[in-house]
DNA sequence: CAGCTCTCTTGAACACGTTCAAAAGGCGGG
DNA sequence: CCCGCCTTTTGAACGTGTTCAAGAGAGCTG
């Protein structure tokens, strides 16, 4: 049979120990030490593994985006009207981070920072923030929505952001179970498949035409 | 004459050191210590003046929220061009905080912490929200721009969270002078000021009226 | 002036994230 | 079995934000 490396235990350990704590009383309110204790191994030895406390959150961050892509692409499978594919996606994003809402405010907290390795815009998300633009075009290719050629190319993008957006509203939301955050999904995702839609209508090209431009500039790297 | 009470005189001698310190080496490399010496006060002093080093700032956001409201509204006397207002008040904002972009990085962080009373959303902030809202409406009623009853009457408060949206841009903005947040504002304002007047037309009423709703809904407090 | 009270000030102490020199383990080659 | 080397582990120590009990002033009253 294959052995698991003893480091990998130990590093699993660690950030399975780090979860439970964070969840139940917050990511404030537990301590390097605390972390340490109660996995059964010195503080020292969890920043071997780790570089920061933040950073013990990447393996947290990386699972919810694993999971959320395989439901959201199963959700996908018999669905083919546009707007009900992005709702799917988003409100099984909601779902599956609810129970994170706690201490999952103050890890956006930390990622809005852009300096940050875990804002979504940072080179070391790269991969994450690909995968996720990659679904949303998914999300658009399987769809019967009809569009302008040049907006369904940056379409993925653009609701991508509008996908940080919904969790930037997530993050401040304080109604109960996130009630709010689903409303906001509910009422806006139609919306937006109704304003793509007619942005095919002639008085609307120039502006449609003029929005994807002045996206697609601003999505340069510096 | 009008003599000032001496704890005021402490209590400003503080965040004055504080800010000067700040922009000099940034806001994590200046540390409360540093702060107190340099002010000629112990660490305790600073701490029975200020609740946190975050709350420190708090004068600074007042400072320059006061600032542009007086700049803003001198730009605004001898323009009646809706789009030209709105892009006036906003490029004046980048001006008067480019001083401050290097730490104001790091503050702005902060106050995307939804529990701090530094978020733009939180009670403590009311005051300095109301103000900048009422710009908005200042920018909107003075203007030419002819627009649907209903939207008139929210589009402050849209302005505003599109201010905010800026804010955020410019938060990450790493280029040279904040140049590609001025290019944000230069071209989605007469974007924003064509889809204004759009919304009076047949096709989209609907679209728009709904769109407003939703915001109206979403603004509610819990 | 003596005493009292309230505001202001102090600096040592605490808790936490983080670092680091040193020790302990594990392992392949002699 | 021992030696040398690399990985892993340790815990004391450091720097930082923050707290707090104690003291110093400043002003008021008898």
């Amino acid at each position: 049979m294959q052995s698991v490396p003893k480091s990998e235990e130990t590093r699993s350990l660690i950030v399975t120990t780090a979860m439970r704590l964070f969840t139940e009383n917050g990511y404030d309110r537990t301590t390097m030490r605390a972390i340490a204790a109660e996995a059964g191994v010195s503080v020292g030895n969890a920043y071997y593994y780790f570089s920061s406390k933040e950073q013990l959150i990447q393996g947290f961050y990386d699972e919810i985006a694993r999971l959320h892509l395989d439901a959201a692409r199963a959700l996908l499978v018999h669905e083919p009207r546009f707007a009900e594919r992005l709702k799917a996606v988003l409100l099984c994003w909601l779902e599956l981070a609810e129970p994170y809402h706690r201490f999952g405010t103050q890890f956006f907290v930390n990622a809005a920072d852009p300096e940050s390795p875990l804002s979504p815009f940072s080179d070391e998300s790269a991969a994450a923030r690909d995968a996720s633009i990659e679904l949303m075009r998914e999300v658009v290719d399987g769809s019967d929505v009809k569009l302008d050629p040049e907006l369904r190319a940056q379409l993925p993008e653009l609701l991508w952001l509008f996908q940080m957006g919904v969790v930037l509203f997530w993050v401040h939301d304080r109604s109960a179970r996130e009630k709010r955050s689903r409303m906001l999904v509910e009422r806006s995702v139609p919306l937006l498949a109704r304003l793509a839609a007619l942005s095919r209508l002639r008085v609307f090209r120039p502006v449609s035409r003029e929005i994807v431009d002045l996206i697609q500039d601003l999505a340069k790297r510096d």
